[in-house]
DNA sequence: CAGTGGTCTAGACCACGGT
DNA sequence: CCGTGGTCTAGACCACTGG
């Protein structure tokens, strides 16, 4: 059981410099769950006290949580473990009219167990021959559909989720994957290729055979990079603009 | 004149944190020339002296001048302004073969003065009527023609560069503008979107009409935002795989 | 070796939010 | 009003770079 204290310190690499131990720390009680989104983190002065350490050395920690988007804090009131809202993510960039920014609702057509593929077993770093839960889902602005997607999560962890109707998955999954399945999925990264339509791209989403089509594929993990999901993402690429600032 | 003192500081909003107020006087001292890419600048202990705050202050203005970018600092050597390189630039994520990650070159071809038109005389920031000089050029990989684009620069700064032949531009432009017209790139926002070859790209590039085409328009700023150029840059889609890292 | 940035301490006072 | 995080100070010692 890792604790907020020089007990739970104890167990980190003593070469880091404090300030990345007691970020490490933290990270690791909102893995195991000893906090999850939403909850407060004890004040500076009481993570100074027990960590013994000063407290410029736990504002210092936590300044490079939040960057790292893993907390939010607020003056007077406190500092709070974020529900990561993957505002970076490719997929809020699909508009349709003007939801620009705005993430497409998700709904679920189906819902399987299978052998994973190879590729699908590297990302997820699974064996040969491992079972894997496969979705299958559409994605909405304004009730019309702008992408489409398949999901591959570990059985191992998921499997609870292999009885569950189709309909009953909810629009937003990573909450879910949380209180269902007790796995919390903090950051990812998305890789975005182009590609040309094909009959299930044009079933889903209209268009013709041959249509620009915008893939994005997404490795999600947990906040300490353990794999948990694989996603690859189709949408008609007149839907999609993406904006990025430079220096 | 602004100068790294306490001098230079009072001309910045009183009301902005001590920190805050030095990185502003730093971004100021390097976008009028008082520093420019690769300069170093004086030492945090004879910044803190110079300004009149504690040694903690001015490290902590340097510390959120390095996460944008603006300067580079090494231990046992010094603070320097940043060459910006723009490696978040879309343009990084063209590909042929395994050159991942590898600018492509550029070449001039034409070079025209020109009437702005309405979008680009409105993302310069120019009156109706303002003449701009506006470049064409191919982008390569190894030989390989990948991208083309179109540039626009207000005659007001860059009038100098239209006697310059085609030929006598180089790879580089943003360090030539600086040498040349005195004018620093530092930040720019690019945006993606995705069309169809017409005939301009495939005489560039290859391919077929109506291939996927990747589109990125760029509007690149000094440090405070001031524009300096407009570009948009159109690649085969077949070369393009963009890499993002999300929580 | 002298000089630089990197880490850390132990305080002080201020600004803000909720009771 | 109290407790929170935000700013700032004035030191200390360490780690690295270069001559």
């Amino acid at each position: 059981m890792t604790s907020l204290n020089a007990a739970g310190l104890a167990s980190i690499d003593a070469r880091l410099p404090m300030y990345r131990r007691i970020a490490q720390l933290v990270e690791r009680v909102v893995e195991f769950g000893g906090l999850g989104p939403g909850d407060a983190l004890p004040p500076e002065s009481q993570l100074a006290a027990d960590c013994g350490v000063a407290l410029g050395t736990v504002r210092r920690a936590l300044d490079s949580l939040r960057e790292d988007g893993v907390i939010e804090r607020h003056q007077g009131r406190g500092t709070f473990v974020r529900q990561p809202d993957f505002h970076a993510s490719l997929l809020r960039f699909f508009r349709f009219g003007d939801g620009v920014g705005t993430l497409p609702e998700g709904r679920v057509l189906m819902v399987n167990r299978e052998l994973a593929d190879a590729a699908t077993a590297a990302v997820l770093g699974l064996g040969t021959d491992s079972e894997v839960l496969a979705l299958r889902r559409v994605r909405s602005l304004r009730g019309m559909p702008v992408a489409w997607e398949r999901i591959w999560l570990p059985s191992s962890a998921f499997g609870v989720l292999a009885g569950v109707p189709a309909t009953d998955f909810p629009n937003l999954l990573y909450p879910w994957y949380q209180t269902r399945c007790g796995v919390l999925v903090s950051r990812a990264t998305e890789e975005l290729t182009i590609g040309r339509a094909e009959a299930e791209d044009t079933d889903l989403l209209g268009g013709v055979a041959g249509d620009p089509v915008v893939v994005i594929e997404r490795r999600a993990t947990t906040i300490t990079g353990q794999p948990v999901e694989r996603r690859i993402t189709r949408g008609l690429a007149t839907t999609f603009r993406y904006r990025v600032e430079i220096s």
